[in-house]
DNA sequence: AAGGTGCGCAACCGCCGGAGG
DNA sequence: GCCTCCGGCGGTTGCGCACCT
């Protein structure tokens, strides 16, 4: 049984020491306790409807995992295979939460996860991804074979967040735009602030060179797909980006294509644009130069060089409708790429 | 040597959505 | 449509280590 260290940090940790603490056998329960529990206990006390937990957690073992443990499960999983958590949770005779299985087997016990550090390439890619879906950290890890989501995840908070930090001295600088520099910086060396936004500019939603509210970001993804593809094959953007993601490990064909998207600011910001009805509340920059262009329309008086049967509502809805067809064709252009990278390219003839 | 501090990362939590009754 | 179960996800926590003073 392999019991090396998930990932040798720059310390040396003696992993062994670690995860398997001399007190293992006395769980750290005690001091696990979690503010969410009490908010649930706290919540039942009040008679407030509220999930029932995955497992009694009472008695429950909780802390690091021990040899033995990991022993048990992997055997359990080797004849029963994986899945069914609970029933590994109570069949298996590890004291242990459904949960806390499947979360030892997928991030530390199964076979096929990629041990060691994260090399350039994958930090890249990870890079990159982040870029174009936020931290949707399990789709990232899909791309990743070997890596897990908890695992880049960690990576990303750790070493990428401090990288990506480093670039930027201006703390006010959007952090999507210091991985731009992030990435130009791993490219060529230089750092390119052209990206910078000005950080008193509006900005709106969008997942590279825009700022994003996490809890907008899927409805915004949902609402882009909704109107870039409206005169094509609908492809959902999720579904896209999910597949995306999903592909056979090792295709490096698919690798290096998704590698060499160019999430610059003009694909992003043409993204960005069409987010400007969806996301009500935050300007983009693109919008805001629409909205330039439509208020000098409207200082210019569209109705005096308009056929007088065309209102000035119809001329802004021209125009928009100009400005959206230039953002979309190079939008297109970019899924097509993606589509193609998904074989899905009959799709978006 | 001893105490303080920062960091990495394993593991926890709540929330969510799909499946099934 | 409602409820429960289950698995999955992303955010957060805190232990243990290495480094610093």
């Amino acid at each position: 049984m392999h019991l090396i260290k998930f990932k040798p940090c720059l310390k040396t940790t003696n992993y062994l020491e670690s995860t398997y603490p001399p007190n293992c056998s006395t769980p750290l329960s005690q001091t696990f306790r979690r503010e969410g529990g009490r908010k649930r206990e706290r919540e039942r006390e009040r008679g407030k409807m509220v999930r029932r937990p995955c497992c009694e957690k009472q008695g429950m073992n909780k802390g690091p995992w021990s040899a033995e443990e990991d022993a048990v499960l992997i055997n359990y999983v080797k004849i029963h295979g994986e899945g069914k958590w609970r029933s590994v949770a109570q069949n298996s005779g590890l004291n242990r939460c459904a949960k806390s299985c499947r979360l030892r087997w997928l991030n530390y016990l199964k076979p096929d996860i990629k041990r060691g550090d994260i090399t350039e390439d994958e930090e890249d890619l990870i890079i990159r991804l982040h870029c174009l879906l936020g931290n949707r950290w399990a789709l990232i890890a899909g791309r990743l074979p070997g890596r897990t989501d908890n695992e880049i995840k960690n990576y990303w908070n750790t070493t990428l967040a401090k990288k990506l930090g480093s670039f930027s001295s201006q703390s006010r600088v959007k952090k999507s735009n210091r991985e731009q520099e992030l990435l130009q910086y791993r490219n060529d060396g230089s750092i390119n602030n052209s990206n910078q936004v000005n950080a008193d500019q509006p900005s709106g939603p969008g997942m590279c060179g825009i700022s994003i509210l996490p809890q907008e970001e899927k409805h915004c993804l949902e609402e882009k797909s909704m109107g870039l593809v409206s005169n094509s094959r609908s492809i959902d953007n999720q579904d896209l980006f999910s597949s995306l993601l999903v592909r056979d490990a090792g295709d490096e064909d698919h690798l290096s294509f998704l590698m060499s998207i160019d999430v610059d600011k003009d694909f992003m910001m043409g993204v960005a644009g069409l987010d400007s009805q969806s996301c009500p509340g935050d300007r983009t920059a693109n919008e805001e130069n629409n909205y330039k262009i439509f208020g000098d329309l409207d200082n210019n008086n569209l109705a005096s060089s308009s056929p007088s049967n065309i209102t000035s509502d119809d001329q802004v809805v021209k125009v928009e409708s100009e400005v959206m067809c230039d953002q979309q064709s190079s939008l297109h252009l970019e899924l097509k790429k993606l589509a193609s990278f998904l074989d899905l390219e009959d799709e978006w003839i």
